[in-house]
DNA sequence: TCAAAAGTGTTAGATTTACACCCATGA
DNA sequence: TCATGGGTGTAAATCTAACACTTTTGA
């Protein structure tokens, strides 16, 4: 194939912004750079695309890698080609965003890769064009919240109202009407009541709720 | 720096849909594929990223070779890159989407190319991955063109409502009511009558309207 | 007993949708 | 004169947004 060979290959490489929710807080997985050029900086996790592997595969590796998970919800993002986006090469990065419930992250992996969560208002600079990622990920998760059940990618699978609205908040970036919000939610069969109640948050207790995925796609109608 | 030698290259390229109307048809233009493999099949338009330009530089420098134009509204589909996705060698793709006057496109450019108009709706198979990254390209356009002033790219500077409503229509895939229609595009200040009058569509003659980007920036409200 | 979070309806206003006729003109 | 596309307003229905008090219970 001459036809190929005119042209020139580079590295391509994917990484990942991996939000999770806690302590009210929409959060994002960030380590320092373990090897150079940037090393010691704050970074996104990610790795090489191997050339017998998917660009989707690549990332579910390299999430796998970090989390020890292989059935998160992740999406592309998109492709990052600056010419000196990388330090060092040539590499095109094409980066993945995942949700998380933080509490199935076993503290033991995260603390080996040497990755912490941050608060997403609270991101420091990141090295190379890592922060345009972030960016861009969270104006898609943002979008896609709205219409689409991924809250429950965040959230333990039982979870209270309170827990789903602030959650929704901290990702919209604003508060919203509790009562307004709940009737938006109660307007959905397939988020179901359970008859258990979480003592945890308060005295009274809150009624605990549980995403039916099979309900939904039956009937599908998301709109908050 | 031998931490990127322990990882493999691959061929980066971009494909580029150019959406169009015309004939108050959505058209995308496609060609002949000219080479192996595939040679024959219908395809878009694309070529290699070369080392020393951005993915971005690309995908211009891609729509300008087959358009002469290079001030074309363009952005990112996304990555593609399944392994075989090309049936040659390992490539990945990464697909933007342009928006074109069909007008403003020199004929003869068009025929040098070998490539043609046709209707969104009745799209060949095409060559690879082709067909996903239309659809995907299409997904987003249609999402756009609710939010954001981009269905001015693909008419004349002078417009009547009638041809706004035919391209809205054209994109969405659905009717529209007339007065409905021109109610909201009345409210954007900045599509601005001219007391120019085109006589070819109608016997009674519709009135021109304009874009006025300066208007919309500085007051930016669109909804459709 | 009181602090703290859970839970619950109504109303006004805004937005969206449905709908039908007259106008101007060239053929 | 008539066929063709251009142009215009209103009313009902729906959706959205604003708003405050009672309940439960552990400390």
């Amino acid at each position: 194939m001459t036809y190929y060979k005119e042209h020139s290959k580079v590295w391509v490489s994917v990484d990942v912004i991996i939000f999770g929710f806690d302590e009210q807080k929409l959060k994002v997985l960030i380590g320092r750079r373990q090897m150079d050029p940037g090393r010691g900086e704050w970074s996104l996790y990610g790795g090489f695309v191997a050339a017998d592997e998917s660009i989707d595969d690549a990332a579910q590796r390299t999430l796998e890698t970090l989390t020890g998970l292989n059935n998160l919800y992740m999406r592309q993002v998109g492709a990052f080609g600056s010419i000196d986006r990388d330090p060092g090469e040539r590499v095109i990065s094409i980066a993945y965003y995942a949700l998380i419930n933080v509490k199935d992250y076993s503290e033991q992996l995260r603390l080996e890769h040497g990755v912490e969560w941050v608060d997403i208002n609270e991101v420091p600079p990141l090295y190379s064009d890592h922060n345009k990622m972030v960016d861009q990920a969270l104006h898609i998760m943002r979008q896609k919240i709205k219409t689409a059940p991924i809250s429950f990618r965040l959230l333990p699978s039982l979870f209270t109202l309170t827990q789903l609205q602030r959650l929704y908040e901290a990702v919209i970036g604003e508060e919203v009407d509790k009562r307004n919000f709940r009737k938006r939610i109660k307007d959905m069969d397939f988020v179901e009541k359970t008859d258990l109640i979480d003592k945890k948050s308060s005295k009274r207790g809150a009624a605990l709720y549980r995403f039916n995925n099979k309900a939904y796609h039956e009937d599908s109608n998301f709109k908050l």
